[in-house]
DNA sequence: AATCGTTACAACCGCGAGCCT
DNA sequence: CAGGCTCGCGGTTGTAACGAT
């Protein structure tokens, strides 16, 4: 609602912040935590106003932050988020440790974005430049879809930092009573603040993205009463953000469970052990209303996939815009995926997933260095248009992290 | 050495969401 | 429920550092 005063009091300093400030702001901040920022100047004995003292605080002496160079692994993913998730760099902060979203921000746009540029490819949309003449063909299609998924892993991202905030909150009143010393205070909402138990979590559609396909279903584990799917294929083991070596030793298999101590969005099946279920809900181990919430993100046109149905032969997603069933074989393959979502329009958004998450199942080089440019010969060879503009699609993508992951003399010059 | 242009990054600004009273 | 307050986010600006001429 109404704006704050802030910085429009006289007699603040702005600009450059001097050492002194910095050691004082330090040094209340570890005594007393910052508590209210608004009244954390004037305690600290700063002229500043409270949301100078917030930003200095967590773009810059925060004794978490990783400063210097963005690493290759690091700038592919930022490259990946972006073009996932759009500017929403609070967003992108939260998978790649100890980096600011500010400072993710600020290289995006001085690097990663003019590298995008000379390459010709539009750092909005991560396509070629010249790709905006095409029609309404598969590619924009997929590319829609792409979107789509952006905007799943969006609203997930939300309802963690929710979550994360309520954590926060609950367990308040136990850091309260950790000494004073412990140099935390960290901001509720600060990325890194955020309760990061355990490995580092990957973004879902990143890792699948990455042919990340962790486990093979069985019936068993679909029949039992409250079985959990994650219907992006998360993988809760995974060591860091970006690491996805070693899942394309396995690249074949689809994750059903997502369950694991950060989890946060599942799909449940609240379905009896015949396996037979209808009306499945959307599960969020929080509360519903994360989810209830997605429909109103910033994005407002979030799908609803609000149902899924299984049976003994098969298992099917619904939503207003996209179905898709799968056979409940023992393991969902690459193979019976991607048979099983040929039938589908080529603007579902499912098969573009699965088209993403097979067009890699064979190059397992993408996210670390001496990869090749993917032919996806055989079984990634389909045909008919759609699958030459799910083709032209993968080329793409391949392209942009080889660049990005080889930069060798050649493609230097296109930087 | 001086000037100008470019780059990189810290900091600011304004908006909006959510909380509190 | 309404309105005020706080905070976080994303866009933008300011400026120091660097490089080219």
């Amino acid at each position: 609602m109404g704006r704050s005063p802030c910085c429009d009091k006289v007699g603040l300093k702005k600009g450059p912040w001097t050492p002194e400030e910095d050691q004082k702001l330090l040094a209340y901040i570890e005594e007393h935590g910052h508590g209210s920022w608004r009244a954390l100047p004037a305690k600290a004995g700063l002229q500043r106003c409270g949301k100078s003292c917030r930003l200095r605080w967590t773009n810059y002496l925060r004794p978490d932050i990783k400063r210097g160079k963005f690493t290759l692994q690091e700038e592919q993913t930022i490259i990946q988020l972006h073009a996932l998730l759009g500017n929403r760099w609070s967003a992108i902060a939260t998978h790649l440790p100890k980096r600011t979203d500010n400072e993710i921000k600020n290289y995006w746009n001085t690097h990663l974005k003019k590298r995008l540029m000379k390459m010709g490819i539009d750092p909005v949309t991560h396509k070629p430049k010249n790709d905006a003449l095409l029609s309404n063909d598969g590619q924009s299609k997929n590319a829609a879809n792409l979107s789509h998924m952006a905007q799943w892993e969006s609203a997930r991202l939300e309802a963690e930092a929710r979550l994360a905030r309520q954590s926060k909150l609950r367990s308040s009143s136990f850091q309260n009573s950790i000494t004073s010393q412990e140099f935390t205070a960290p901001s509720p909402s600060s990325p890194l603040s955020k309760p990061v138990v355990g490995p580092v979590r990957c973004l879902d559609v990143l890792k699948a993205w990455n042919g990340v396909w962790t486990k093979p279903m069985n019936e068993e584990s679909i029949a039992s009463a409250s079985a959990a799917i994650s219907v992006t294929g998360l993988a809760r083991d995974l060591e860091s953000p970006t690491s996805t070596l070693g899942y394309f030793e396995n690249p074949h298999h689809i994750s059903t469970s997502g369950i694991g101590e950060n989890s946060t969005v599942l799909y449940e099946f609240v379905g009896n052990s015949s396996g037979s279920s209808e009306g499945v809900i959307m599960h969020n181990e929080e509360s519903e209303e994360d989810w209830k919430g997605f429909g109103n993100s910033s994005t407002g046109h979030l799908p609803e996939y609000n149902k899924v149905g299984i049976n003994e032969n098969s298992i099917s997603f619904t939503s207003g815009l996209h179905d898709l069933t799968l056979p409940m074989d023992s393991t969902w393959t690459a193979e019976s995926l991607r048979s099983n979502t040929e039938h589908i329009s080529p603007g579902n958004f499912v098969e573009t997933f699965t088209d993403l998450l097979l067009s890699h199942s064979g190059d397992g080089d993408l996210s670390e260095g001496g990869g090749t440019e993917s032919d996806n010969g055989g079984e990634g060879s389909g045909s008919g248009n759609a699958s030459e503009n799910c083709e032209d699609n993968k080329n793409y993508w391949n392209s942009i992290f080889n660049l990005v992951n080889n930069p060798s003399p050649s493609d230097s010059a296109m930087f």
